[in-house]
DNA sequence: ACAGGATATTAACAATACCTTAAGTTTTAA
DNA sequence: TTAAAACTTAAGGTATTGTTAATATCCTGT
C-alpha cells in the first residue's frame, strides 16, 4: 500500500492495556505511538505529526484532559477520542467542552474503537484542506507539476514522473541555482543514506537529465561530494 | 439573530420520548423537526436542508439504517447520529459502515447529546468546504448529470451511470485535470479504504473508460501510487 | 415472498510501473 | 596516477493497475 497509515498517538499509563490496543492498532495498519503519560505524550505530540490521538482521563503526573488541553493549543484540530473508565456524566461533558471528538468507556470492545476512529479519519479526508503547498515549478522552458508529477515543455506531451522522480526533482526545483546536499535528499526520499541508496539516487539524476534534456538551458551538475545543483541559465 | 440556528432532524416512533427530545433541543435554541417514522423522516429530509439528523434504528415499516442509506445517497456528508436501545456490537457496527457519525444507546443522558451534537456541528463549521451543488458537468462532448446519472454525448442516446460510477465520475469531473487521489475517493465512496475496495475502484475506473471513449479527448489518467486524472484535451 | 435483472464485489491473470541492485565505464581530486 | 565518486545501462523482483469473468448482493415488480 503506497498511502502512508495514519500516525495514533495512545496516551495511556496502564502499560498492558496500552499495548495490547497498540498491537491491534498496527494490526489494523496504523501507525501506532504509546506513551504512558501525559508529559511523555506531549513531548511526542509535539515532536511528530499525528492524525489523531486517544488519551487516557485517568493517569498520575498530568490527567488526559489536561493533555487534551495542550494539545488543542498547538493543534485545533486534531481529533481527539478520550478513553476511560469514569462513566461520570460530568467527565463526558468536560471532555466535551475541550473539543473531543469521542468518547468510549472502558470496557470497550476495539472493533467499535476501530470503526469511530475510521470515521472520524474519514470526516477528516471530507474537509480535505487544499494542500496549499507549492507544487508548481517553471524550470527553464519547463513547467513541473509534483502533484500531478507531470514534466511538461511546451507543444509536447508532457513526460509522467515516477514517485522518486518525481520527489527528487522537487528537491532540486526547491534550491534551483543552489546545492542540494546528497545526504539531505537521500534521507529525505530514501529515509537513509548508505552506498545502494546513494547508487539508486544516480540512477535517478540520470534519469532527470535526460528528460531535461529537451531544454539546453537547464542542467544538473554534479558537486563532487557534495551533492547536485539544478542550474537555469 | 445573525447566526440561524441549526436544523435538526429527529426520526423517531415513540412519540413521547420523540417530543421530549424535541422539545430539549428547540430550547436549547436548535431548529427541530420530529418525523415519526422513516417514510415521514425521508420526506422531510428531502423537503429541506437540515444540518444533522438523529435516527431511532428501530422503527416500523423503515428502519433507520435503512432510512440513512436513502439519506445518504442524497447527501453524502451530512452527520447522522443514531439512537437506539440495543447495544449489539454488530448494530454499532453497522451504523458506522453506513457513515454514521455517533451512536446512542438509550436511555442517554440528554446534556450527553447535546453536546456530542455540538461537537459534530461544530467540526462542521471548521470545514465547511464550498459544496459542490453542481450537478451538471462538460466533459468534452460529454454532458454529465450527476443528479440524473446520466451521461450523453450529443446525438447518442445517454448512458444511464450506476450509483458507483456515478459517484466515481462525479468526484472525477469535481477533480478535472487534477489530481484525484485513491484515498480521498474511496473514503468518500466506500468509506472504506482497503484492498478490495481498491480492487473494485479499479473495475468502476475500467467501466468509465469505456463509456468515455466516445470522446477521444477525454480520458482517465492513472498517477500510479496515488489516484486518477480526469483529463480534457 | 420470489424471480429476474441490475449492481457490486471478488477472483484471477495479464500488463505495466517502479525500484533496487549489479557491473562496467568515466570523471574527479589529491 | 590512482582510488573514490559519479555515470550509465540493464536485469530482476515486487507492487500496482487493467481487464474480464464469476459470484454475490440488492432491488423491483408481481
Amino acid at each position: 500500500m503506497i498511502t502512508e497509515s495514519k500516525k495514533i498517538l495512545i496516551v495511556e499509563d496502564d502499560f498492558n492495556f496500552g499495548s495490547i490496543l497498540k498491537d491491534y492498532l498496527i494490526l489494523n495498519d496504523y501507525d501506532v505511538v504509546l506513551a504512558k503519560n501525559g508529559i511523555e505524550g506531549y513531548e511526542q505530540f509535539i515532536n511528530d505529526d499525528y492524525d489523531i490521538c486517544i488519551l487516557d482521563v485517568m493517569m498520575p503526573y498530568k490527567d488526559g484532559f489536561t493533555l487534551a488541553k495542550e494539545i488543542r493549543q498547538k493543534d485545533e484540530e486534531i481529533p481527539i477520542i478520550f478513553l476511560t473508565a469514569k462513566t461520570l456524566k460530568e467527565d463526558v461533558l468536560r471532555g466535551f467542552k475541550i473539543g473531543a471528538d469521542d468518547y468510549l468507556t472502558k470496557p470497550f470492545d476495539s472493533e467499535v474503537l476501530l470503526a469511530k476512529i475510521k470515521a472520524i479519519l474519514n470526516r477528516k479526508n471530507f474537509i480535505n484542506i487544499p494542500e496549499n503547498e507549492n507544487y508548481e515549478f517553471f524550470i527553464g522552458k519547463f513547467k513541473f507539476n509534483s502533484k500531478l508529477r507531470s514534466l511538461k515543455i511546451l507543444g509536447k506531451e508532457p513526460v509522467r514522473l515516477s514517485p522518486k522522480e518525481n520527489q527528487l526533482l522537487k528537491l532540486l526545483a526547491i534550491h534551483v541555482n543552489d546545492l542540494l546536499s546528497r545526504e539531505i535528499a537521500l534521507n529525505k526520499i530514501w529515509r537513509d543514506d548508505n552506498y545502494f541508496t546513494s547508487r539508486s539516487m544516480d540512477v535517478y539524476i540520470a534519469k532527470l537529465r535526460k528528460y531535461l534534456k529537451e531544454d539546453a538551458d537547464v542542467e544538473i551538475l554534479n558537486i563532487h561530494g557534495e551533492g547536485f545543483r539544478l542550474v537555469v541559465s
